[in-house]
DNA sequence: TTGGAATGTCAACAAGGCTGACGTATTCTT
DNA sequence: AAGAATACGTCAGCCTTGTTGACATTCCAA
């Protein structure tokens, strides 16, 4: 084990320890696991899955959105996110209008219902992600997110710094 | 949007907004694709899937672990644990062994094939994380570690706390 | 000896990834 | 105007990893 090897002392600064490390790795992947819990048992509901929510998530959060632009962020496949979107759209969740500027394009919105839905996962991962920022402080929460950001790929930190904005 | 809602003011600390929440929310998602990618491409190049990447992970953890044990932390089937552990066992990465007290019991343990490829996967994990810890600092991964431990299931906090020893 | 616990296994199924190939508008480029 | 490129949809098939349900085996304990 590297942990107690004084030759790389100038990196052991404490919270670099192959334990520290260890720790923060499984943190993560039980953390994950709590964080996508409660909408789950949500969209169990409504017969939809995990994915279901991502793709209502970035469409709330980006209203008029392309389906290329949507593709770029979640990182699947068009064919992946199409058998999810017509699912969507069948259900009467997303509205799918053809491009105005640009008419192979299509727009993506929330419907009325796909903004309750939206509203009631965003609500339950919202509440515990509340719970946890109040539990461990504002500090905590700045940290949380510096570590998260530098933990992402670096093609994807655009993505999140700022979603491009869908036409209209 | 509630986020300029000056009735709720008691709660909205800045740190608890609609759009903070949201913000955190979407860096678990990128952030967790992140961690995640690194093992993956190793795991494509044995055939494996993350699913092994976590039986390794706890085994090496605390070998000796039971099936059941191990069941209980990764929160799967036996069923689905079975399929993986049985790939992994023909792949000759982890070893199973009759328990002694109770000979019900499977004890598991990386053999040394085993060892290297969770060593390759965790290092790759490691490095991204160390990466992350280290361009954010001590303070930050504070609370880092503070917010992930709040966000976890209340069941599945005592996993995480102390993982259970394997006898053997 | 018998019930229950721990484990393994078979079968079937679903979600949600993937690749490859193809079709159809539409727009851009030459 | 013709052809290339783009955006999107779709069909078909495959993989991983999760699920249920049913059932066999082995062994411990009452």
């Amino acid at each position: 084990m590297a942990t107690n090897d004084p030759a790389r002392e100038g990196e052991n600064l404490l919270f670099l320890t192959d334990e520290q490390l260890r720790k923060g790795i499984e943190a993560m992947f039980f953390a994950y696991r709590g964080f996508t819990a409660d909408p789950d048992r949500i969209l169990a509901d409504y017969g939809l899955g995990r994915a279901h929510h991502r793709a209502l998530h970035f469409i709330h959060r980006s209203p008029g959105t392309t389906v290329n632009n949507l593709l770029s962020i979640l990182g699947v496949t068009k064919q992946s996110l199409n058998r999810v979107l017509r699912t969507l759209v069948e259900e009467g969740l997303v509205e799918s209008r053809v491009g105005q500027r640009d008419r192979r394009e299509r727009h993506l919105r929330l419907t009325e219902a796909g903004r309750t839905l939206e509203q009631r996962l965003s609500d339950a991962q919202r509440d515990r992600m509340r719970a946890a920022y109040r539990s461990a402080g504002p500090a905590a929460v700045a940290g949380f997110r510096q570590v998260l950001e530098a933990m992402m790929d670096e093609e994807t930190r655009p993505s999140y710094e700022t979603l491009r904005d869908g036409g209209g």
